[in-house]
DNA sequence: CGCTTTTGACCTGCGC
DNA sequence: GCGCAGGTCAAAAGCG
């Protein structure tokens, strides 16, 4: 109750301030133009008009009966004579409605901070869709060249995604259409669908074996007895090659390590963790396990049964050197969506982002080889989580974008988050912190700097054994203690939370984005198409100069979602 | 009873 | 060709 007379009373203080403003601007004004402002007003917006009526027919009493307390006290000695009388009414409505207006207006500033302020949640929203589809317009781009078949989705439930080429013709359109104007039907790729596209190591032996193997993959499906929904869930071309991928059998490719270029998808993650695996939101089923040499732990074979038939499965083993570290590696992309809900989905959807990251990286087998040989190739996959994360480049702290160890590139992508993760994610559970992207950092501090030296020097040892893998360090894990199974708790929904956040996806995308780019800078010269393709020994590329791959970046990230990529196709 | 885990056998690729 | 190692299969065992 006193509450509400109150508010009453403020207004009425506010619009009698702005009523003397207006008295002085809008002397001899009639009411008809206070009219047609108010009209206007009403007609701007229906919520603000509704607002506002509402507003009104609360004021109203409380205005007029200020008002007239004014009027009796202000206009006694003028009271017997009735022209006078005339005029003070005619005087009095028009403050009245001075009033009125003045509430009107405040109210209606009000309501334009509000829509300001939503209007700016939306330009963000925008910008990042924005971001998000331009960075894939660009991979678009540069893998059309190579090879129009392979994709890769994170997210494997496009719906229309059935086929290569339709889903060119999908992209292109995506790509013509302007960014400012997202479809509705884009918005599943807001959400996390980071679909690559991808250059498949040997594109052109791909294609000819996806053509040659229809008949297996065919069989493939009839073997799938769980029955699914293979044709639903197998929605994309990409989940084809993953199959592929992870089927040497039908792709005719060794399934682990080596020196081929064609090899599976992996990340791994190192996380500490007490549990014999860490619970990332997609259930497992244990189909294996192995003593593999060189490591007492026996190593866990799982595969993913969220649905019947997910190629993706994982491999679990302890560390040797530190049993509490666990090292989960990840194969493949789910070919359903991931589950909500879980406290710790986001490391599914960080395992499918990765494992994308590194399949595309794994199959760009060019990627690694056209740098000269400087850390030009290590900065670029890195610069672009610098730029678009808005990252602290003065703290090089905890975490690290790291080079894969050469001498392991079946390693795939390595995310370490066996340390700092947890000092620098601030405790906080599961939302991130604003400055969880300053966590991201490109300096190559290695925890395992024996077998990871510095950038420079890594650089230079991947490129020159060719190794095609990415390590994504977050944590000096080392260096780290083993905590309480609660912080592990926390970091492991840190962890998620990380993994989950919409930017993390964007900077895996434009970490391979950079390299891709990269790569079309480097190989557009030379414009033919092929001249894209994979090649295994890519050391005789060594022209592109760093600067120019940094320029790349530059374009890459400077240009807030307007992306244009200068020399595609001429 | 159905699902998961265990575990030995089997398959495949690679190096010598 | 052979052996090794990684990865997978599938029957048996375990569990709720």
């Amino acid at each position: 109750m006193g509450n509400g007379d109150k508010e009453k009373d403020l207004d009425v203080d506010l619009s009698l301030k702005i009523d003397a403003k207006e008295e002085k601007q809008e002397e001899g004004v009639g009411g008809e133009e206070e009219k047609e402002e108010e009209d206007a007003h009403r007609v701007n917006d229906g919520v603000e008009s509704t607002a506002a009526e509402e507003k009104e027919d609360e004021q109203q009493p409380g205005v007029q009966n200020k008002r007239r307390k004014t009027t009796e006290t202000g206009a006694g000695e003028v009271e017997d004579d009735d022209v006078s009388v005339v005029e003070t009414s005619v005087q009095e409505n028009n403050m009245k409605t001075d009033q009125e207006l003045s509430v009107l207006q405040m109210e209606m500033s009000r309501m334009k901070e509000e829509n300001e302020v939503l209007r700016k949640v939306v330009e963000q929203t925008m910008k990042d869709y924005n971001d998000l589809q331009m960075k894939f317009t660009v991979l678009h781009q540069s893998c059309q060249n190579k090879d129009p078949q392979t994709f890769l989705s994170l997210a494997g439930n496009d719906p229309n995604a059935v086929q290569g080429p339709r889903k060119i013709t999908k992209m292109s359109d995506i790509r013509h259409r302007s960014p400012l104007l997202p479809k509705r039907d884009d918005e599943s790729q807001l959400g996390l669908s980071l679909r690559l596209t991808s250059s498949a190591t040997t594109a052109s032996q791909l294609r000819g074996r996806e053509e040659g193997e229809e008949d297996d993959d065919d069989k493939e499906e009839i073997n799938n007895k769980e029955g699914l929904t293979r044709t639903t869930s197998l929605t994309s071309s990409s989940v084809q090659l993953q199959n592929k991928l992870q089927r040497p059998e039908l792709a005719g490719t060794p399934s682990h390590g080596g020196s081929q270029p064609n090899r599976k998808a992996r990340v791994s993650v190192r996380s500490r963790c007490e549990s014999a695996a860490i619970n990332d939101g997609c259930s497992w089923r244990k189909y294996g396990q192995k003593i593999s040499k060189g490591n007492p732990c026996p190593r866990a074979y799982y595969r993913c049964t969220v649905v019947a038939g997910c190629p993706v499965r994982k491999q679990v083993q302890r560390c040797q050197e530190d049993m509490s570290i666990l090292i989960t590696t990840y194969e493949g992309t789910h070919n359903h969506p991931l589950p909500v809900g879980a406290t710790a989905m986001g490391a599914t959807a960080m395992a499918s982002t990765a494992a994308a990251a590194a399949s595309f990286m794994l199959l760009d087998s060019s990627n690694l080889h056209l740098a000269d040989g400087t850390p030009s190739t290590y900065t670029q996959a890195s610069l672009p989580y610098h730029h678009m994360m808005n990252m602290n480049p003065s703290s090089h702290s905890s975490s690290n974008l790291r080079s894969v160890d050469p001498h392991d590139p079946s390693k795939g992508l390595v995310l370490d988050l066996t340390n700092n993760f947890y000092d620098t994610m601030g405790g906080s559970s599961s939302s991130i912190p604003p400055g969880f992207s300053t966590n991201w950092l490109m300096s190559s501090t290695s925890s395992r700097s024996a077998n990871y030296p510095s950038s420079t020097s890594l650089t230079n040892r991947l490129l020159d054994n060719g190794s095609r893998s990415t390590r994504v360090a977050l944590g000096d894990d080392q260096k780290g203690n083993w905590r309480s199974g609660e912080e592990n708790m926390s970091m492991a929904e840190n962890v998620s939370a990380i993994a989950s956040d919409p930017k993390f996806r964007v900077a895996v995308a434009a970490a391979i984005t950079s390299l891709i780019n990269k790569d079309n800078h480097t190989t557009t010269s030379h414009p033919a198409p092929n001249a894209i393709a994979p090649r295994d020994h890519g050391d005789n590329n060594g022209s592109s100069s760093t600067s120019n791959l940094w320029a790349i970046d530059e374009h890459f990230l400077s240009s807030n979602g307007k992306l244009i990529r200068k020399n595609t196709s001429e």
